[in-house]
DNA sequence: CACCCTCATTGCGCCAGCGCAAAGACAGCC
DNA sequence: GGCTGTCTTTGCGCTGGCGCAATGAGGGTG
């Protein structure tokens, strides 16, 4: 990793909110402890249950982040793109990773050794407060979706869903904003607890409803407002819901 | 706040996972910065939407962080007890509170404003990593719960939910172990994403079987090992589960 | 081009758990 | 002690969405 690699992984850092506000040496030593590796699509970076001793950075691709239950059910936690970070509590000893890392395509990560990690930590207080910072933003995400899931219908959160992966991969296109990476059915099931049939049912009626267009693990939106409406349970969806709150 | 009580308030910030491994002066510096509050029960140290400027720890009482849907219904995320935090994102600026925390009974709490507390965070490395490492461990038990809220049936998380309280706030009884904080069916329902109705008739069930016994407001769990059958699905329970998996 | 494999759709039946209502049980208070 | 308000229990009916099975639709590969 050096020369124009280099550059281009410290542009990279430097965009991304967790090495934000560093100056160029911090961020050239912190580089400097980093290994880069890559993984081939469907390969786990790290497993639940392993010990966690790496935490690790998106360069490119992206990662699934999942946990499953005894009876073997997955859930989907979150994808984490390029500039985002997995595995933070790898930071600290004797704990497991308490999810499962998958490449969804070929991807590409930065590594740091635990040990590595603890000692950037101190040496860079701004590093430890992004750290915080990122913390605090997942925790209030999954804060957020777990009142969902306790809360809303199937359609409200699949509609949430498909809103929170616009924001994070969408990408206009003519008639819309495809969602730009691989996306099944039970992909989109296991995010918002459901499964792919309710999924497969829901677009379709959505589908039919001019609001979205879906391909084989593809979707795309053609009417963002729609969805909005949906997913905030404004009166405004076309196929008007009559039962209104449950519970 | 000084002389003795500074002291008691000192043994309970050492004692806390968020301040350990600091040494005293650090922490009679960082308890300087703080200011103590009582708050009545049932009133609200600070609630959903606000801005976020002020970080807490409870000394004494407890808290109930909540969320509430735009339909009314409120989720507990989790109680918070002596030595514990809440509102960490406080640090940053342009945050609102995500939650609502609310006294369940009277209690007090070291309070910090921003500011303060980002200066202690960059003065002391083993703060900001302690903080680090509270915020991991909330983030795990979110997305612990909700994978469970995801795959697991109504009885299943209950029974987790009675095992998590009791690790919280359990106390040795005669007969078995209470769970010592008054605990509303209305509540149990609300950590677990089900209504008061289902809570009622699960816990009747169980009482029936001789897993726990509940009065108003309160949980004394007398067959533990029962209850850690259900919730792990294994087949031990008596009141045997045949219909297996969900989904 | 034909085959295969994975993903998606749709109909049908069913049940866990919601929602409501009505009645019962405590606890606190005057 | 009687009253009131909150918490709890339980019956009953209903339905959202699960679960399965069968079929269809692409996409990739040799």
């Amino acid at each position: 990793m050096e020369g124009e690699h280099a550059a281009t992984r410290l542009e990279m850092l430097a965009g991304s909110s967790l090495f934000g506000g560093l100056d160029r040496p911090a961020m050239t030593e912190i580089l400097a402890a980093a290994r880069e590796r890559w993984v081939a699509g469907g390969d786990a970076l790290f497993r639940e249950g392993e010990p966690a001793e790496r935490f690790c950075v998106v360069v490119e691709g992206r990662l699934k982040l999942t946990q499953v239950g005894l009876d073997g059910h997955e859930v989907i936690l979150r994808f984490v793109g390029p500039g985002e970070a997995a595995a933070v509590l790898a930071i600290f000893e004797g704990t497991d990773y308490p999810l499962t890392a998958w490449a969804v395509g070929p991807a590409s990560v930065l590594e740091w050794q635990r040990e590595a990690l603890q000692a950037l930590l101190q040496r860079h207080p701004a590093l430890a407060v992004n750290t915080v910072r990122l913390l605090s933003e997942r925790l209030r995400e999954v804060q957020e979706r777990f009142r969902e899931l306790a809360t809303e219908r199937v359609a409200q959160r699949i509609a949430r869903a498909l809103l929170r992966l616009v924001r994070q991969a969408g990408r206009k296109v003519k008639g819309g904003v495809l969602i730009d990476m691989s996306l099944s059915r039970q992909n989109l099931a296991e995010l918002t607890g459901t499964t792919l049939f309710t999924v497969s049912r829901v677009l379709s009626e959505w589908e039919s409803q001019g609001i979205l267009e879906s391909a084989r693990e593809r979707v795309t939106i053609t009417n963002p407002h729609a969805l909005v409406a949906i997913a905030e349970d404004l009166p405004g969806a076309s196929g008007e819901e009559k039962g209104k709150g449950k519970r």
